[in-house]
DNA sequence: CCAATTATGAGCGTGAGG
DNA sequence: CCTCACGCTCATAATTGG
């Protein structure tokens, strides 16, 4: 059994990417047996698709699968792991009735041996170094507000090149960012929600190595309104509902019985229906994102509503063979462009003749867009997407805004090497950007199931993010 | 027509922040 | 206390495709 404490408490003591990496090639060098986690590490990183980098210089790359490996072992663990055993109260001191059946015994005893893994987690956290989100969720500014900051101290080795922005949930479970930023190089996460950009909430956490001066927002402003953004509504919008910006738009939308209950629930009353029915209507307006369509009839937002809130060309996702239901989902998981676009555009004075992107994780393109907006020329755009449709759609857009540049895609981020990147790096000079938001399946709120965190079946995909980042960082930094 | 695929509706729980 | 959250799974219904 590894020592789960010692490796808790290095993992806390660890400073940064650098000391792991040190750490590891000390370990290394000194000739010591592999301990547990990193051998089942190993075993756990042994997929086909991933090759190291060959030659006098694939250290640093095998390192940064090494550290992620470890990193995912140490997490495996932590789960496997026995806690410690606590003497003092037990499931039978807290529920003081005798369990009335196997089953619910079964029950309570698992809920308590989650709590109990909460409460030491905690215990043994380090509170203070937990990151906070703030409030207001304006990052390090936004357009049109007084208060900006215009300079800040990156770490050595989180200076480019390449620039890379990483997106992901801004409320994920506690941890998570601060191992994000660890991963990558210490940065501090700039927490954002587009809210202050358009008229939906979208809260998201982004690390990205780019100045933040002079940063200019996409023209035209998109309206911060519901009112303004959907002009239509405004004629049936009830005075007691007081919403004037929506919720994050999601990948779900209400059914059409929901609605079909909400409007039951209000034909009953002339003019304002009383305050229990008010708050059954307001609270699932809420939830699910309603908005007033008719005399007493809500509705969800239909896919091109929310292409233009988030910032695409009208019919952005339409057709091409993708379903309505893909259509949602895909949106919803998508960056607002504003607020992508207002970090990106420090990018246009860098780089007038345009930029070499790769972009994992492209979905339908939100840098792309983002990037295009700006007027941004994109010379060479590697694009790796697991979905096809969504491929189809950056292609087709591709097509339809008469890019000049080449986009490459792949399917698969895992099966991304060194090698393959050292071809495409040597073939057009290195990349500009590296830009990606990895799956958030595994962090967000909204997943009762699967809520993992970072070692949840998708959202680990964040580390080969990082071991993409990292191995083109590498591969430019030898060709200097 | 029948089988296969896709769409819909409902229910699902909790952590974190204010 | 309150609100909010780039979701998942299952059963069932509807649609597609040969």
């Amino acid at each position: 059994m590894v020592d789960l404490l010692a490796n808790r408490k290095r993992e806390q003591t660890a400073r940064g990417t650098n000391r792991l990496v040190s750490e590891l090639f000390d370990d290394r060098r000194g000739g010591s047996q592999l301990k547990d986690p990193t051998s089942m590490a190993i075993q756990l990183y042994d997929q086909p698709g991933f090759v190291p980098l060959k030659g006098p210089d694939s250290s640093l790359a095998e390192l940064t699968d090494f550290i992620c490996a470890a990193q995912m072992a140490r997490a495996d663990d932590a789960h496997l792991g026995e806690l410690p055993h606590e003497d003092e109260s037990g499931p039978s001191h807290v529920h003081g009735d005798p369990p009335k059946d196997k089953k619910r015994k079964f029950f309570e005893d698992e809920r308590w041996e989650r709590k109990k893994h909460r409460a030491y987690e905690k215990k043994h956290m380090d509170d203070d170094e937990t990151i906070r989100l703030p409030n207001p969720m304006i990052g390090f500014g936004i357009p049109d507000e007084p208060w900006h900051m215009s300079h800040r101290t990156l770490p050595e080795p989180a200076i480019g090149p390449p620039y890379f922005y990483y997106e992901n949930v801004a409320l994920a479970p506690k941890g998570v960012w601060n191992t994000i930023s660890r991963f990558l190089y210490d940065i501090e996460p700039e927490f954002v929600d587009s809210k202050y950009f358009c008229a939906a909430a979208r809260k998201r956490g982004y690390v990205h190595n780019l100045p933040i001066h002079n940063r200019f927002p996409l023209m035209p402003l998109p309206p911060s309104t519901i009112n303004e953004s959907l002009p239509l509504t405004r004629k049936w919008w009830p005075s007691w509902d007081p919403r004037t910006q929506l919720n994050c738009l999601q990948t779900c939308i209400a059914s059409a019985k929901l609605t079909e209950r909400i409007r039951k629930a209000l034909e009953d009353w002339d003019d304002e229906p009383p305050l229990h029915v008010q708050k059954y209507v307001l609270d699932e307006c809420r939830k699910w994102n309603l908005v007033w369509v008719g005399r007493n009839k809500v509705a969800p937002l239909e896919p091109d509503e929310i292409e233009m809130l988030l910032g695409f060309p009208k019919n952005h996702t339409r057709g091409g063979g993708i379903s309505r239901t893909d259509r949602y989902k895909a949106l919803g998981n998508s960056f607002q462009v504003d607020t992508v676009a207002y970090h990106l555009s420090v990018l246009k004075d860098i780089f007038p003749g345009g930029i070499n992107l790769l972009s994992l994780f492209s979905g339908i393109g939100g840098a792309e867009v983002a990037l295009h907006r700006l007027g941004i020329p994109m010379k060479n755009v590697v694009s790796i997407e697991i979905s096809e449709t969504s491929r189809n759609i950056v292609r087709s857009w591709w097509e339809q805004t008469n890019q000049k540049g080449n986009l490459i895609d792949f399917t698969d981020v895992q099966q991304v090497n060194g090698d393959r990147l050292e071809q495409l790096i040597n073939s057009f000079g290195g990349f500009d950007l590296v830009i990606g938001g990895s799956p958030c399946n595994n962090l967000a709120g909204s997943n009762r199931v699967s809520r993992d965190g970072l070692e949840g079946k998708h959202s680990a995909l964040f580390y080969d993010y990082f071991r993409i980042l990292d191995l083109v960082k590498c591969i430019m930094g030898k060709n200097q």
